[in-house]
DNA sequence: TACCCGCGCCAC
DNA sequence: AAACGTGGCGCGGGTA
């Protein structure tokens, strides 16, 4: 059963059966006739309800008991996520235009469901996948599903408090005419296709649920133990505006060695000035290269960077703003990056240093699970090319390793940094040094990201294994190419014109490994949630074991002592069926390693 | 004051 | 070892 949800204009919410090939549904029961509604006017044209409407009184009334008839019902919004707690016993799928709009409300009601369609997540996909380019959808002009949601508007409606912020513009986006689009759009795909997309579209709506339950839960963080860590490293929380003592001795160092009464490093011109009197060889003042010069700045200029950056990205100001109530609660954004990959807004959090997760600690009788897939990039790069030479050496959990032993490469280091780089597109230094070994013993594998990177050259699309398509370069890029190519080019024209085309090809040979690899992660973590979903059985999301934190391939799950051996095996057993999901029978492992911990900092 | 961009560094 | 993919974010320094 698909259940479609509306906000209707005035504020009413509807929930209708759209229906589809799933066993048909037991509606609901009648409810007391509307009352008048005095905070808007009654929404016109759409169809009322069985359910009827209530008065908006601000008390959740009962919702009517489930009897006979097609689902069509017009709720209150206090209604609604009592009405959604009774009809999830029916398993349906949600349909609605956005989960982060939706499902925030719902968990705060305490109200859980298993399954949706994100209508504007699975627009994205549907509208750009070359498998449905001929579909109604991808022909029609841009309209209210392409724009994206601004993210203030969702933040508004938690400022104010209101269940549902009746001024977010969510009244041109009919749901029910949007599902139907694409449901069509699906059924004219081939039949691999149908069954390609069908998997990605489920994968990204769990996502989408999986990051509203993530931020709802938050990640656990002991705000006094990261003001412990903040002191020892940097001293004493500073007045405002004012540098922490050990930062200002750091500086003092920095000064003497160089020479200088007054030195403001914040500022990189400045400080490269600087280091360009004091007869240092520098262009940038990156790190990088700074560690290549001998000079007695170096080392203080560098711990004074890394202070300051520790200071500035995640100091006292960062757990202030970010840690409320022993938990970091980031906004995660699915979808929110071309390859599929999530992106998150608001305290950075996918890149949390390492050097501050001693902060993250399990509450009282409760542990992490950490798990993360060894070497996910090159085993997607593996199965998608079928590259026989390079699954034996994935046979192990150390993929890198095993291109040691079979004799691709001499270190480990080198198999590491030689897959980087032919996966990114490097062609200098070390990387580039060791492609042509790589490509002698995994010709297969070298080939099909070659292959991906040609096509992005001629400015063409390439797609993940289950059908998410890169976008095409811009006017500027195609136009170049054009210029580029006739006879009174200059020099200059067609090489900027190469560069270009280069750097679309690296964008492309990568999207398809760095997609497909967030494609197998959402079906990991879907299929994880599922499985934990079963383990809590009645409780509530929190109170059982449940995700916390996802970072590309590797997922943080908060659960009791007790259960995490168990939740351990459930994060192996999701990462099997992953790779069997989009792989099928392919010969191709994705080991997981799992630490049972009790700070994030003990995992790897 | 509000934006915008380049730099530099963090994550994968 | 070093410039090769995807991002977020804070800062300095510029502009409207």
């Amino acid at each position: 059963m698909h259940l479609a949800v509306h906000q209707l204009p005035g504020g009413r919410i509807r929930i209708v059966d759209v229906g589809d090939d799933e066993p048909a549904v037991r509606p609901l029961a009648g409810t007391p006739a509307p009352a008048p509604d005095v905070s808007a006017p009654a929404p016109g044209g759409s169809k009322p309800v069985p359910g009827g409407s209530k008065p908006a009184s601000g008390v959740a009334e009962p919702v009517p008991e489930l009897v006979e008839g097609p689902i069509d019902l017009t709720l209150t919004p206090a209604e609604f996520p009592d009405a959604v707690r009774r009809l999830e016993q029916h398993s349906p799928r949600w349909v609605w235009d956005d989960s982060a709009t939706w499902y925030p409300k719902l968990l705060a009601a305490r109200v859980r469901v298993s399954r949706c369609v994100d209508l504007r997540l699975c627009h994205l996909i549907l509208r750009n996948s070359v498998l449905t380019a001929a579909s109604a959808l991808a022909a029609a002009p841009s309209g209210p599903w392409d724009e994206s949601i601004d993210p203030r508007i969702a933040q508004r409606a938690e400022v104010t408090g209101a269940l549902f912020d009746l001024d977010a513009p969510t009244g041109e986006r009919d749901p029910i005419a949007e599902f139907a689009l694409q449901r069509a759009a699906i059924a004219g795909a081939t039949p691999q296709g149908r069954s390609q997309l069908g998997l990605l579209l489920a994968a990204e709506s769990a996502g989408a649920l999986i990051a509203a339950e993530m931020t709802f839960a938050g990640l656990p963080w002991d705000a006094a133990v990261h003001d412990r860590l903040l002191e020892e490293i940097l001293g004493p929380k500073p007045a405002p505006g004012m540098r922490p003592a050990l930062l200002t001795a750091v500086l003092d160092e920095v000064k003497t060695a160089l020479g200088v009464d007054e030195l403001y490093p914040e500022s990189p011109g400045e400080l490269l000035k600087a280091l360009q009197r004091a007869g240092l060889p520098v262009t940038s003042t990156r790190s990088w290269e700074l560690k290549e010069i001998e000079h007695p700045v170096i080392a203080p200029l560098l711990r004074y960077k890394k202070l300051s950056r520790l200071m500035t990205a995640n100091g006292w100001n960062w757990v202030e703003t970010w840690v409320k109530d022993g938990r970091f609660r980031p906004t995660y954004v699915p979808g929110g990056v071309v390859t599929g990959r999530w992106a998150s807004d608001g305290g950075g959090a996918l890149q949390l240093p390492h050097q501050i997760r001693r902060a993250v600690i399990a509450d009282p009788g409760w542990m992490f699970v950490v798990a993360d897939a060894a070497q996910l990039e090159p085993r997607i790069l593996t199965a998608m090319s079928g590259d026989r030479r390079m699954a034996d050496a994935g046979r192990g959990v150390d993929l890198y390793q095993g291109m040691v032993d079979v004799g691709a490469v001499d270190t480990r280091p080198h198999a590491k940094i030689a897959m980087l780089g032919a996966m990114y597109g490097a062609t200098t230094g070390e990387s580039g040094r060791l492609l042509p070994r790589l490509t002698r013993t995994f010709p297969h594998a070298i080939q099909f990201v070659e292959d991906a990177a040609r096509v992005g050259e001629r400015g063409e699309r390439v797609h993940t294994r289950l059908g998410r398509t890169s976008p095409v370069p811009g006017d500027a890029w195609h136009e170049l190419q054009s210029v580029a190519s006739t006879e009174s080019a200059t020099e200059a024209i067609t090489r900027r014109a190469r560069t270009e085309a280069r750097s679309w090809g690296r964008f492309t040979r990568n999207f398809v490994v760095q997609g497909t690899a967030a494609e197998w992660a959402l079906c990991w973590m879907a299929g994880l949630r599922t499985r934990l979903q079963t383990l809590a059985g009645d409780a509530f999301l929190t109170d059982s074991a449940h995700l916390v934190f996802f970072l590309h391939d590797e997922i943080v799950v908060h659960c009791p002592t007790a259960q995490a051996e168990e939740v351990a095996a459930l994060v192996r057993a999701s990462a099997a069926e992953a790779g069997r999901l989009i792989f099928g029978a392919a010969p191709v492992d994705f080991p997981v390693t799992t630490a049972i911990v009790r700070t994030y900092a003990e995992a790897k």
